[in-house]
DNA sequence: TGGGATATCATGGGCATTCATGGTTGGTCA
DNA sequence: TGACCAACCATGAATGCCCATGATATCCCA
């Protein structure tokens, strides 16, 4: 599955267009037969786009299923709620995406964005949106780090 | 096993055909041999129709019969349920297929329909009271997600 | 180490194809 | 013979593909 590090800002044009940041596409396409392109939706509680490669999303889906079995209502309000509103944008020759009207609107995002990578996903921003985040983000993270759980060498 | 991601809104013309959204017929037609089509079929609690390709019945079909036994009333019940009221829908040449009339008045569609891909499977609405229950969903889901075991992280 | 050549990348615009949609025709079954 | 169903055709709009451009970073060689 797909890594996403860094923080990319690229435009938006007249028609919609973004260039994904290269080091995401390469992350999405390395997987040998994967969907060139990635999937992405709204998260519940940000302002922001989020998304990932399609292996994600399908892991989610299956867990979801598996975890609580294929009619039960609290595993179909999640997948309604995200993957209903998700789009599976591929990439054109040139390593771009269209960006929903909705899902732009849903985070301000006008004519330039940011690509957020932040492990397995990555977010998408109105770039003076995240600037804002990101400062809230370090205060929280400052108190939060040194109480994390310890990693487990391996957990099976 | 086919993905089902998104919405996507389609008019249903006089003669009762609605064009199913080209993402939903890749995904359906991607497996090798596979079914040319859809099935659908009336699910227990919500007013609308779900659907899915073939392959996720026959698993739906052969977990009831893994999990209960093949003479258990429990599964009998759902089998009969689900699976004696589903019907196979194969696209026309246009990729449209024939909604029959009984399904369409259960779930109060008229003239236009909304798919939702909610991975592997995926609901046909009446567009306005898909409105209101993803709105109730999205509500439930921010409730739950919270509670979501974890996934994600590399572990498969 | 410096400079030039090359490849990669982000960006912009024009064009062909696909898609959703509506109507018409031909065939089949009652 | 009439009703229904499936294939065929036509159309406008939206989408995706192809080309061109400039800028940046990288590599190679002197």
């Amino acid at each position: 599955m797909a890594f996403f590090l860094s923080t990319f800002t690229n435009r938006v044009d007249k028609k919609g267009r973004v260039s994904v940041p290269a080091p995401f596409r390469n992350a999405v396409c390395a997987s040998e037969g994967a969907f060139p392109g990635i999937v992405i939706y709204r998260p519940l509680n940000l302002p922001c786009i989020e998304g990932a490669d399609l292996a994600f999303l399908e892991q989610l889906s299956d867990r979801l299923y598996g975890d609580f079995g294929p009619f039960d209502p609290d595993q179909m309000s999640v997948a309604t709620a995200i993957l209903a509103g998700a789009s599976q944008l591929s990439f054109d020759p040139e390593g771009r995406v269209m960006l929903p009207a909705e899902l732009k609107a849903g985070a301000g995002i006008d004519d330039a964005c940011t690509f957020v990578g932040i492990g397995r996903k990555f977010q998408i921003w109105n770039p003076e949106a995240f600037e804002a985040h990101k400062a809230d983000q370090l205060g929280r993270a400052a108190e939060q780090a040194p109480k994390l759980p310890p990693f487990g060498g391996g957990r099976p």
